[in-house]
DNA sequence: CATTACCTGCAA
DNA sequence: TTGCAGGTAATG
């Protein structure tokens, strides 16, 4: 489900409700939701932990707890981190409880079960983002990083940038949206571009985003925010999920191809293949 | 690169 | 019944 805006609309709403609290029970309901350690070791070591902190990177949530320990959570396509207070109704498809003390819950629910909960010290989180790259929306180290690599990687630009490994955190969504605002075809071959099409193409990217969080996030199907509220940001999309309908810069025909596996949005008037 | 596997639910 | 859905690791 989620890609970097809705993550971060989810860290922006849980970050008051958990700071401080401590851990007074963990329920698995789930057992492969846990990633590391495993399950009964993932109970132990996470009850009693107090949150110190929320933080985001690339698509990963991450609860920082006493004793140099993570939460890293990857919803991946159904997962949700719900905060209930105690006593709250059930929720469907839940995965795994956190129980805090005084009895409010961090739920995480997982329609799929595609979703991964890591508990990690220092070195486990470095090795989990040994191979992420730039994050988009930090400043000038990310946009220089971003931009060699789109100087030194060949092939289609679609599967390019939904490689986290090329630039953190954009999905299927974003890099629709993205290319649409950078007037680049999604097949367009990386070794083609120009260095002001390179350009454009990070700045669309840092504006999609900025927009899409703005908004709190897109909800086509399953996005909620920590507090059970949607996104508004699935209408204020350009491309995605509209093939037929006009572009809304010229109102060509919106249309859709599979590329990378994925349903792909493109105006072919706004993004030519050259 | 594309395809498959991991899973479930919904719409066509 | 089939195809599709916002992700990614493994495989060809």
């Amino acid at each position: 489900m989620p890609e970097l805006p809705e993550v971060e609309t989810i860290r922006r709403d849980l970050a008051p409700q958990v700071q401080g609290r401590r851990v007074a029970s963990v329920e698995v309901l789930w057992e492969r939701s846990i990633a590391v350690p495993p399950a009964p070791e993932f109970v132990g070591r996470l009850t009693g932990r107090t949150i110190t902190g929320v933080d985001r990177r690339g698509k990963f949530l991450l609860l920082r707890l006493d004793q140099n320990e993570t939460l890293a959570v990857h919803l991946r396509m159904t997962g949700r981190l719900l905060y209930r207070p105690a006593g709250a109704a059930p929720d469907p498809h839940l995965r795994v409880r956190i129980v805090f003390e005084g009895g409010d819950e961090l739920r995480f629910t997982d329609q799929r079960k595609f979703g991964r909960l890591y508990l990690l010290d220092p070195s486990g989180l470095d090795t989990l983002f040994a191979r992420l790259g730039p994050e988009p929306l930090d400043a000038a180290a990310g946009r220089e990083q971003f931009l060699a690599l789109l100087r030194q990687r060949r092939g289609a630009l679609k599967p390019l940038l939904l490689n986290q490994a090329t630039i953190a955190g954009l999905g299927n969504i974003y890099v629709n949206e993205s290319l649409f605002r950078a007037g680049l075809h999604p097949l367009r071959r990386a070794e083609t571009l120009t260095e002001e099409e390179r350009a454009r193409l990070y700045n669309a990217v840092r504006e999609t985003l900025q927009a899409a969080i703005a908004h709190g996030g897109t909800s086509i199907a399953t996005f909620l925010s920590a507090l059970g509220s949607s996104g508004r940001n699935q209408d204020y999309l350009l491309v995605h999920q509209r093939a037929g309908q006009p572009c809304p810069r010229c109102g060509t025909p919106i249309a859709r191809i599979v590329v990378a596996g994925r349903g792909t949005f493109f105006c072919p008037r706004c993004q030519p293949l050259p």
